[in-house]
DNA sequence: ACCCAGGGTAACT
DNA sequence: AGTTACCATGGG
């Protein structure tokens, strides 16, 4: 099965090897990945994507859902244009864009980056699929359900090198299976979501609102960490003793409901010292 | 032998 | 309420 996607502005590599996502490889000219239980084979062309599914089944309406591919890029960037430290990164990271993945995938693996660096993550997670997640053939594994992963010690995943994070990734698991703890913090409000989300074991502020924007496609709040401190500090004149609320403010006040967009990729931009 | 990495937590002032 | 050691591992 092969769809053709069109779009503009949408390049794969800056958005699957950027620090939102940890599991595409780079095939060919392509990249491959697993969503839920298929695989899927993207390649970048002039006028969008072309999607191969190689294993399992899914939807077109699936893929472009994660794909993010309904996003008013263009309107965003039009308006965020304004602030010219934006349109200054957008020089280099224009068409990285903000897919829309999985939340219990996307809680896992962003438990995974406290305090680690994004090669890590990527071995990390990937030695928990291989080891708990479903064969879909060749290298590719599903990653593993919440009732899997809430089931083990920490023992278990010691030999994943997850370190410190694997007793989070085991007791957030417990929290999240069987009770739809991720399908109705969907229902809330950001700021009662993220609310809601610190009081997992091992999620912060910071990692609650990477959920909120990489899962729940929520722009309203901005995840900071070292790299969006560095670019608030050096280009909109606020301190690092600022504490998180606050800073969230300065940021609703420059690029206000989309500032989980735009921070994204000024933290890009920065990360890849660009800016 | 240090230091830091897309942090969070508990135990301190 | 604000600061700090510690968490486990890899890489500079």
């Amino acid at each position: 099965m092969t769809w053709i996607l069109k779009v503009e502005n949408y390049n794969l590599k800056r958005t699957l090897f950027s620090g939102q996502v940890f599991r595409w490889r780079r095939v060919g000219t392509g990249f491959v990945g697993v969503l839920a239980n298929s695989v899927v084979r993207l390649t970048q062309k002039r006028n969008g994507i072309e999607a191969e599914i190689i294993h399992g089944k899914l939807s077109r309406t699936a893929l472009c859902q994660y794909l993010n591919l309904n996003y008013d890029y263009r309107g965003m960037l039009e308006v965020a244009s304004q602030d010219h430290n934006f349109k200054k990164a957008m020089k280099s990271t224009l068409g990285y864009r903000i897919l829309r993945q999985d939340p219990y995938e996307t809680l896992i693996t962003f438990l995974d980056s406290s305090a680690n660096t994004i090669v890590n993550i990527r071995k990390v997670v990937e030695r928990i699929c291989r080891k708990y997640g479903n064969n879909l053939g060749g290298e590719y594994y599903s990653f593993p359900a919440p009732e899997i992963i809430a089931r083990l010690k920490p023992a278990d995943l010691a030999d994943t090198k997850a370190g410190f994070r694997a007793k989070y990734m085991i007791e957030a698991s417990k929290v999240v299976q069987g009770e739809n703890t991720l399908e109705r913090i969907a229902k809330l409000d950001s700021n009662s979501a993220h609310r809601e989300l610190i009081r997992l074991p091992g999620v912060g502020d910071k990692i609650a609102d990477c959920i909120l924007l990489f899962a729940y496609n929520r722009y309203d709040r901005v995840p900071i960490d070292t790299w969006t401190r560095k670019v608030f500090c050096r280009l909109y004149g606020c301190s690092v003793k600022d504490d998180y609320e606050s800073m969230q403010k300065l940021a609703k006040s420059v690029h206000g409901d989309r500032g989980g967009y735009v921070f994204s990729m000024l933290f890009e931009a920065m990360r890849l010292g660009l800016l």
